[in-house]
DNA sequence: TACTTCGATTGACGGAAGTCAAAGTAAAGT
DNA sequence: ACTTTACTTTGACTTCCGTCAATCGAAGTA
């Protein structure tokens, strides 16, 4: 803890957080206070839209605290699906700031967040400046597209009940045995998350009874995370 | 062309090459050469598979020649999706080698091919010593994200048609006005490529008749682009 | 307690796309 | 030319999921 006023003394926890946000993995000390010399925190409250679907780029998101849905939908209609949750220690993705070109999802914050916003100027300077950072920031936006690229796959050939199995599975770091969890969001939430309407969700759970898989609000139980496990990888044929 | 023998000949013409991929954009010629001396090229027949989903990746692909899909699936059955279709002068993409995970898809030439073949660790050794080749690698692995990020909300919010129709406007730079223009594959990769089945496609296609799309074999003729395009965006509703 | 509201569930129905099977067509080999 | 093969289309049927509507329950409010 430094010596210094409230105002510092903040900071200093923030730089704690930023130590720990995979984008910053390996930086050295004096890179992230440089970073976050250059850098605002803002507070958002719970529902706000951090920003817009269409929106040029101007900062860097990293949310030190908090949690934030990114969304996408059709233009005009209403249609709305979620394409990822941000928790915090996660950064946004840099992919809009990088090419320059408008954000393809919309932010919105699940609950009160702080984030420090880092300029795009700033960042390019610093990555041109710094190959680590250019590296973690390389890994991170590696880590995204895998995760992108296996949402596609399971978009295209798994059912709703199998990916809502994987969304259930994904919640805890165990593979084998049974878990008792509880569930980070609202059923809607979910739903949108696992690419269905929140009718099909009910169906799905109501279906995966038949895997062990057991529901009562919020919380859920899993029997055996190993039998789950299988009926994810399965083929379509076999229900 | 240098005074040199064939073997050199051929390497320059590698390099002119590489100096079009997006990858390598900005790179100092003795760059290129520099990392062109690290690698490897090698000639693939058509239906020949570079790598498989699950392999570990040990070095980075260029394409300096041929077409290569890039396909996913359930590891036990044929099920099969194609994520992506690369041409000439464009990179694999880094994430898997950058994360040094396995493969989550699968290459599959499409024609005959030549690629260049950049180990993994002079990979890295020149992304540490060089900002610009970071910088443009961040710059190309962001496009993929996005042209994922697009994949995802087209398959969540799109019907089959629609995304037919938007693949269909992907053959060509023109928004407005009448074009004909020959499929670069057989109906089947394309129905892959859209996320549907062959059967699906052709109903697809009958579908877009509606929409003054005409089919021909591989010729397809489209007679009003700014209305197919809007089309593509219209909510499900209206169909 | 009663009332409203919101989230979650359940049922009935329809539509989009997958599956299975067959026929038609084009391409390639002999 | 004829056969063989692969690709494409068409038809009948099924399945999954979305839509609409009604119900139920929990949380908060008057």
């Amino acid at each position: 803890m430094t010596p210094s006023g409230e105002a510092r003394r903040i900071h200093g926890d923030d730089l704690q957080i930023m130590a720990r946000v995979p984008l910053f993995a390996g930086l050295t000390p004096e890179a992230l206070a440089d970073i976050a010399g250059q850098s605002q925190v803002s507070r958002v409250p719970r529902g706000a839209t951090l920003f817009r679907q269409g929106d040029a780029a101007k900062v860097l998101h990293v949310l030190l605290e908090g949690q934030v849905a990114l969304m996408a939908g059709v233009e005009g209609g209403g249609e709305q699906t979620m394409l990822e949750i941000l928790d915090s220690g996660e950064s946004f993705i840099a992919a809009a700031l990088l090419t320059g070109k408008p954000y393809l999802m919309s932010a919105m914050a699940l609950a009160p967040c702080r984030l420090m916003e880092i300029p795009r100027d700033a960042l390019l300077t610093r990555l041109r400046a710094n190959p680590d950072l250019a590296l973690a920031m390389l890994a991170s936006l590696s880590r995204h597209f895998r995760l992108l690229i296996q949402e596609v796959k399971d978009l295209k050939l798994k059912s709703a009940s199998q990916r809502l199995a994987l969304y259930l599975m994904g919640l805890t770091q165990r593979r084998r045995g049974s878990v008792t969890l509880r569930l980070p969001h609202n059923k809607g939430l979910i739903a949108a998350r696992v690419g269905v309407r929140p009718e099909t969700l009910s169906r799905a759970f109501a279906h995966l009874k038949g895997q062990g898989v057991g529901v009562d609000g919020q919380m859920v139980t899993i029997a055996d995370l190993a039998r789950l496990g299988r009926y994810c990888h399965e083929g379509r044929e076999i229900v």
